[in-house]
DNA sequence: TTAAACTTTCAAAACATTTTGAAAGTTTAA
DNA sequence: TTAAACTTTCAAAATGTTTTGAAAGTTTAA
């Protein structure tokens, strides 16, 4: 495999990996283009490169400003805007986790709460319902919690977690 | 908020939050409503509660238990397939991220592997990408690892991990 | 100011996914 | 067997999402 085919390879793979998971494919290749590139690169560079338009380019790239994983950058005497992603995997990891976490666990962690506190009447259907969804609360609440801990590098929260265990 | 409310509110909720992680409304609906339902329910029954048609609720059901949180039930003397879903927390968690993983991970996690390790012509551009896809495959690596060892509920893992780290 | 260089917006078009419902298929009781 | 009860399939319709591209908007150099 050379440079050409592996730089394809992952763009077009990271595209169907952002389809599946909810983001959608331009975002998911533009974000793959400027990951790999040593060099900032401008809209008109990312629209030859992926064969997008203008208002697609433009639409996408707010949007990956939006997560903070894609940051405007300008060349001194240059009237074009140039843009880098954010490099480091983990702050990558870090950003997309929070914004996951913000923009869709939260919400649902609320309502999963909301809702497995009704007050029961003592059928079965309600404790059920009661049961059920207090045990997806517990679950993701966990879930969300360790993940923003283990991605937030809080490298120690393995030790501490650990002590409170113990003692 | 009362039954019928907290009822429908979990059921749309859920709904929602599949479509945002890539699952169709129908079969995340499904899903939610055999999860409260202390009852086997019918074609008719699910039918009925969430308004959708015959084709739509069998295509959803079968793809429910290909993801092996809903199984078929018969009850003795009745000719109707009756449904539940799995019902325990863990063991969803545990199957929906076992079927995540083999689907959608480590596809990906193997094409950043080769992607990774083609040979360096010594220029900016391909050194580039070899650092950042290696980069990538190590985080989608340790995180499905960790993922599947936290749902795998090897509780003892934790020690485990630690155990490693002081030694 | 002006006009050139560039970016954003947004309605319409293209594309993709989901849903429907009727026909075909299957199973079972008699 | 047959026919009733039930499930699955699948092409067409409905719905939802993404993309385009041209017009409007913004910024900057002169």
């Amino acid at each position: 495999m050379n440079y050409s085919e592996a730089k394809e390879k992952f763009i077009s793979t990271w595209g169907a990996l952002g389809t599946l998971w909810g983001i959608n494919k331009a975002m998911a290749q533009i974000h793959a283009l400027l990951w790999i590139s040593p060099e900032p690169l401008s809209m008109e560079d990312i629209m030859e490169e992926l064969h997008i338009s203008r208002g697609n380019t433009s639409m996408n790239l707010r949007q990956l400003m939006d997560w903070g994983i894609v940051f405007k950058e300008s060349k001194p005497g240059e009237r074009k805007e140039y843009f880098v992603s954010e490099k480091d995997v983990q702050e990558l990891a870090r950003q997309v986790a929070k914004e996951r976490s913000r923009r869709e666990i939260k919400p649902v962690i609320k309502v999963l709460k909301d809702v497995s506190r009704i007050e029961s009447d003592g059928t079965a259907k309600t404790e059920e319902l009661i049961k059920q969804t207090k045990a997806l609360y517990d679950l993701a609440d966990n879930a969300d919690t360790m993940m923003n801990k283990i991605v937030n590098q809080e490298s120690n929260w393995i030790t501490k977690t650990l002590m409170k265990l113990i003692k």
